[in-house]
DNA sequence: TAGATTGTTAATCGATTAACAATC
DNA sequence: TAGATTGTTAATCGATTAACAATC
């Protein structure tokens, strides 16, 4: 493990490295090599080498790579040889649909709380939780050691729900509202903004005539 | 409009910079400065000035950027002034979710087609298109024109579904599906990977200690 | 040993930042 | 004119690519 600061690409890539080995360890390869991964994933085997390099050596040379060992080094690189616990903020379409993601529980993000203020979908389960109340998220955080939340609340809302997530004690959050929000520093931030995605996308075309 | 390829990052940011300034024209702000917009966006002032600089000159020296005016030229570089006719295939409950969400219409993505090969969702109502068994899908993207496809299948349909909607004739498809998949140049594709943006924190909170 | 492929260094490329002349 | 702020050029920084010695 390096001290230097790791690109986020590089993270990205090793995330498709890891998917790509799954799937190719499913079909029988137990070695392969940087060029077999980079065609896989769509990179150069130079980029493949170097992604790998920032966090040792698991390759032998001449030889390539064992699929079943560095999937292991991949997998606790990435921290998907652990469980998350996660916890649902905003359980409208998205946030349900994202609860009921299977993905998730399979690489260990293990959504064990939801939160919404309708009443009238509070105590109703959603996936194998129950929906509770705004009022309970700070101890809910806590009794269940929740690290992540999903943030699936509108852009009105996100700030001031984030700021009562960082006060609990939580360490990540994924926001799907299309706002900018600021959180300390310590507390990770990513956006998926769909919209953005979108605009991306029309761009690209425009761009293409 | 600028030939030199223009960096990714600055176009998501000319998208950040296009939100804020309808937050602060709702605020009644009429002129600002590049400094202004900086804070706002969470970026530097030179980035927002080489940013807009890719696409021409839209401000006064001395005095800064007229909001309405500038507003005005983003949307029409981000393709927001215009209408993008858009299909989802896969109307699980990610599809659903995104049929419904408010923001793609206001940005004039209108979602006027759905496609699920589930007999009991057919012919049902999601937001205001009915959805259509997929032997519709090619007929669909010709008689209502569509350009992008959101699509929510399953990973191990995705690019078989791809490759109908490429040879239809879609020109750009935003991908929730967890896979590599592959378009002929000049389809544009993006993927939102809901598990790597997942593993991207656990990574940082590893990194943080 | 000969062929293959890694890990790593150096060269290249591209994006961000800093600085400042232009100009309102 | 003096102060402010742009648009743009040059300097810096960081990431990707190419090349190759190490070594299986």
């Amino acid at each position: 493990m390096n001290v230097y600061k790791i690109p986020e690409a590089t993270v990205m890539r090793l995330s498709i490295y890891s998917r790509l080995l799954s799937q190719l360890m499913a079909e029988g390869i137990e070695t392969l090599s940087s060029r077999d991964i980079a065609r896989g994933a769509g990179v150069s085997s130079a980029q493949v080498r170097k992604d790998l390099a920032y966090f040792g050596t698991f390759g032998t040379r001449g030889v390539g790579y064992q699929a079943e060992e560095l999937q292991h080094c991949l997998r606790q690189i990435l921290g998907q040889d652990r469980q998350w616990n996660t916890m649902v903020v905003g359980v409208g379409r998205l946030g349900w649909a994202l609860v009921c993601y299977p993905g998730f529980y399979r690489k260990g993000f293990n959504i064990c709380a939801a939160i919404d203020y309708n009443p009238f979908l509070i105590g109703k389960k959603v996936g194998v939780t129950v929906i509770s109340p705004p009022e309970q998220m700070e101890e809910l955080v806590k009794t269940h050691a929740i690290q992540m939340a999903l943030l699936t609340v509108p852009a009105s809302e996100a700030q001031a729900v984030t700021d009562r997530l960082v006060a609990a004690g939580i360490k990540a959050i994924l926001n799907f509202a299309p706002c900018v929000l600021r959180v300390p520093h310590g507390v990770q931030l990513r956006n998926v903004d769909l919209t953005i995605n979108m605009e991306l996308l029309s761009f690209n075309l425009i761009q293409n005539h």
